[in-house]
DNA sequence: GTCTATATAATGATAGAC
DNA sequence: GTCTATCATTATATAGAC
């Protein structure tokens, strides 16, 4: 969807920079120069399209995050670690621009952040419903808290990508690491934890259990 | 350790001041006026002290790193699923310019953060090793990967905080949102998850065995 | 729509008095 | 050690020609 060439117009190259280097640098230190030098244009014009800095990062805002909000509709089904970003992977160097933008976003305070957060959290909430009606997904008490834990580990890939292809030596620094060779390596011990857990017994469970004796319901109990 | 009052040399109180103003706004949107005005000196003073900018966040790196590095040394047992940063939660309030540091540290590129996260790693990697050889913990393959999804899912905390406490409700709004009252609500989860595993089954797990059939050695598996 | 100036403001860093 | 100017640079945003 995304070709390098001009066809595209003014308006639209001058955003991509635009969410190419705000992504990359981060919205103070991107400058309009850069953003205008990126997409052959004048600073004038940048102004011009776009009326001020924060009107240009509304408008990436909206463009990277109606993209995804699109995408993530679309492919709610339960799939394995990183439920969304694994799908974006599939486009190696496709999407590289929009990833470390939503990562910056994340990052930084920003309302577009929060929305996004947000929807990935209501969408994986969703899948582990499905799948505890399913029977594919444990049974969890507090399924809103499970569906936080669960998003910020998938996550937390979008977040650490830089660190994690660097420690593992995997490729890829483009989109700050996160490519198909650091997912290849990262799945199965992430999906090994998933299936059998991390720990041999429930001495860290319980420890935790009778630390936190407070609200707690001893009528409801689920399979050890 | 930290006291508000005036105990500190002007030297200390500059540097502290930039720690909380770099992490909370970055370091390119802080401002060495903001750091002096924050410290109750003048801009001037700051350069007198650090010679640029850039040296200020060298100071600022080194004095958060160096103290987290003592810190983690300390504390190497194993631990539940926030292995070091639990342990910074155990006093609210107290270190938190130093957590949101250390969290803009990690997302910006920065040799400090590289060493930082490369640290985490290496504990959270001993601590699984001794944890599968004490029996406490499985026993994995590839050891490093299973560490650096561990250390990963640990931070996303650190990372996610803000977006965390926001969506559960829990306050905390002065160090990103990470407070004693969002673990609290996250431990369970999460311990839940490692202990009994996220899935029922290991339908998920034999089908990303079965897509990454390569370099594959059947000779060993391990129980399920 | 697009450009070339230019106005205006903020910032990092310097110089020198105290 | 600390301050008050001040310089030089850089950036956003404006104005108006084409």
């Amino acid at each position: 969807m995304r070709s390098d060439a001009e066809d595209l117009t003014t308006r639209a190259r001058i955003r991509d920079a635009a969410i190419r280097h705000f992504g990359r640098d981060g919205f103070a230190r991107a400058t309009i120069r850069d953003v205008a030098a990126a997409a052959g244009v004048s600073p004038g014009l940048v102004i011009h399209h776009f009326g001020t800095k924060a009107g240009l990062r509304d408008a990436c805002d909206q463009h990277v995050l109606a993209q995804t909000a699109t995408q993530g509709r679309e492919k709610a089904d339960p799939r394995s670690t990183g439920h969304l970003i694994q799908d974006y992977l599939n486009h190696p160097d496709q999407y590289t621009d929009e990833i470390t933008y939503i990562r910056r976003t994340l990052s930084d305070e920003s309302e577009a952040g929060d929305a996004f957060f947000d929807a990935v959290v209501r969408q994986t909430e969703d899948i582990v419903r499905a799948g505890m009606d399913a029977g594919t997904i444990r049974k969890f008490d507090d399924v809103r808290s499970t569906a936080v834990v669960i998003a910020s580990n998938s996550l937390s890939i979008l977040m650490l990508g830089r660190h994690l292809s660097r420690t593992l030596g995997t490729a890829g620094p483009e989109t700050h690491g996160i490519g198909p060779d650091l997912l290849r390596q990262l799945a199965l011990p992430a999906l090994e934890i998933y299936t059998h857990g991390f720990y041999t017994d429930s001495q860290f469970l319980d420890a935790a259990r009778d630390a936190l004796q407070q609200n707690t319901n001893p009528g409801r109990e689920h399979a050890p």
